[in-house]
DNA sequence: AGTGAAAAAATTGTGTACAATTCAAATATG
DNA sequence: CATATTTGAATTGTACACAATTTTTTCACT
């Protein structure tokens, strides 16, 4: 048994955890979601909107670290249910912007309660929340 | 600005940068998976079998928490490859049992490296690693 | 002004991810 | 022993996720 045989067990990768924890907690947001009809993707686009109101497609990306490839078709669901609006930049037509319609902003209070929900199926201290929180930013912004 | 305003900020919720760390980290792995044709769902998967050398198909999808929606695919995919071979269990032929090839065996030399670069990519201290493994491990077992 | 490079979305193609359903095999029960 | 239930994979359908390419628009430079 050498060193490496050890690191390719699935139990010493950090990124193994990560990505099934980060699925699993995923999977614990659809009921609730699925009470206001949003998927995860479409459900963390709409916490931006929520916040910025309107935003182009690329700043978009950089905010939740997706391509216009997923984006794309995740806006046109959104704009078929009336949650936002899509147009061009009048100044630079090579710009999508997204604007949060009425409906979009009157959703923010039925997913107002999600939060809170989720924090009580995800065990974890304040203590150990902020500390992976920390790690995980810190991460992010080391990677990119 | 309610307090409600606050916990549905992206930046607010321990989810988002756990997803998005996790896509993150797959990324990396991608030039390096791809030098050996694997796809990180199938990398996972042969982890698995480089250490069992044999398993059915739901006690698989129990250590990568994953389904057979997933998994059937994912398996054929290897079979194509020569690196496992599929096969129903004599004694009980619900089962499908999975069993790593010699090909796969071999596979296990030219993957030996990767953790190790990996790790040179992903910028954690010994410590915030072993922490964040604690938790995440954790949080996995609470949950499911 | 005309042309080539750059930028932003959209499109295309492949590979998951998972809920729901189906199918076949095994087990339990009357 | 026949049928109902359960179990394990496979299938079906929807929705990402992302690399690579294409399209449209803008910018830079001659």
């Amino acid at each position: 048994m050498s060193k490496n045989d050890d690191a390719l067990k699935l139990e010493n990768q950090i990124c193994f955890p990560l990505y099934a924890c980060a699925k699993e907690i995923v999977r614990k947001y659809k009921p609730f979601l699925d009470e206001i009809d949003l998927t995860y993707t479409q459900y963390i686009t709409m916490m931006v909107l929520w916040e910025k109101k309107q935003m182009n497609v690329k700043t978009l990306g950089e905010y939740l670290y997706l391509d216009s490839g997923t984006l794309t078709p995740v806006l046109k669901k959104l704009e078929v249910k009336k949650y936002i609006q899509r147009s061009r930049d009048k100044n630079d037509e090579r710009n999508l912007v997204v604007t949060i319609t009425t409906e979009g902003e009157a959703l923010k209070e039925k997913a107002s309660l999600i939060p809170e929900k989720i924090s009580q199926c995800v065990p974890l201290s304040e203590q150990e929340a902020s500390e992976l929180y920390r790690i995980l930013y810190q991460t992010l912004g080391s990677m990119s």
